[in-house]
DNA sequence: TGTCAAGTTTAGAATATTTCTAAAATATTC
DNA sequence: GAATATTTTAGAAATATTCTAAACTTGACA
């Protein structure tokens, strides 16, 4: 998002009854201004809401990526035991992770062919499907 | 692992450099006796260990499953935000994963198929390819 | 525009998992 | 069996996350 970016916020935040308060857009303008896709946690995107003059406490920070996954603005990456990654793109992908410095990169689905998948335990539906290729620095 | 079992955990231990003492041999029998494979958080491990009368502490049984991993008899898989399991398969596998019971399943490897990865980002070298497929009870 | 109810934010406490510390216990070597 | 190295342990600490309940903000509506 860029200048439509506002109201486009406002508009998301509107649809999942979610009131567009000063921290929310705050945090959004952060996530989702600019071209790039962003893959952080609670505590990187704190730090950048401070740096960038933005008050806002880190339950906040919490709460609003919970409400964004919610919402489908936001997807949940597990790559890390112990810390949560939040990820900015929402559509079918999957990841390196660089086990080494904690970063993740994307891979897009069209890019892994995964052929064959076996049908889920009895009782379940198949919800998603995540691949993580664990890289390091050689 | 039935009556080699023994034998086999000590020798183990000793490749490894692990002196076979008592809280090893202990974790190695309940982790590695039977046919099944096992996923098991730490926690866990350590609740069965109570209750078939081993006397050790949550610290043991940590520092245990992590040599265990470091000497290839065990290994971590990452799927839940805030909790470890560890895997007696060291195979090549993959696994369903069932969110709402916290439930891993071994998916041989050779049942999925990936082509086609795309190469890792400069200056890294793939560690190795983790596919979890969520599932939900229906 | 002021009042009110509902929703949101917040500090700080609480929880959960994992790691650390350093002292006591155990295993191996001689 | 004594000396040495390794291991275990309780408890404290670290880390990430969630909870709580009081203060604040928002939006609705008079
Ligand atoms: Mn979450
Ligand atoms: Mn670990
Ligand atoms: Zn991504
Ligand atoms: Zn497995």
């Amino acid at each position: 998002m860029t200048d439509r970016s506002y109201s486009s916020i406002i508009e998301q935040l509107r649809n999942a009854n979610l009131r567009p308060t000063r921290q929310r857009m705050g945090l959004g303008r952060l996530l989702f201004s600019g071209d790039q896709q962003r893959h952080i946690t609670a505590d990187q995107l704190h730090l950048e809401a401070e740096n960038a003059g933005l008050s806002v406490s880190l339950a906040t920070v919490y709460n609003t990526l919970h409400q964004f996954c919610e919402a489908g603005l936001l997807r949940e990456v597990v790559v890390d035991p112990g810390r949560s990654y939040f990820d900015t793109n929402t559509g079918s992908h999957h990841h390196f992770f660089n086990v080494e410095r904690g970063e993740l990169t994307d891979i897009p689905a069209e890019l892994i062919n995964v052929a064959s998948l076996p049908s889920p335990p009895l009782g379940t539906q198949i919800d998603r499907v995540d691949i993580v290729v664990r890289v390091r620095n050689d």
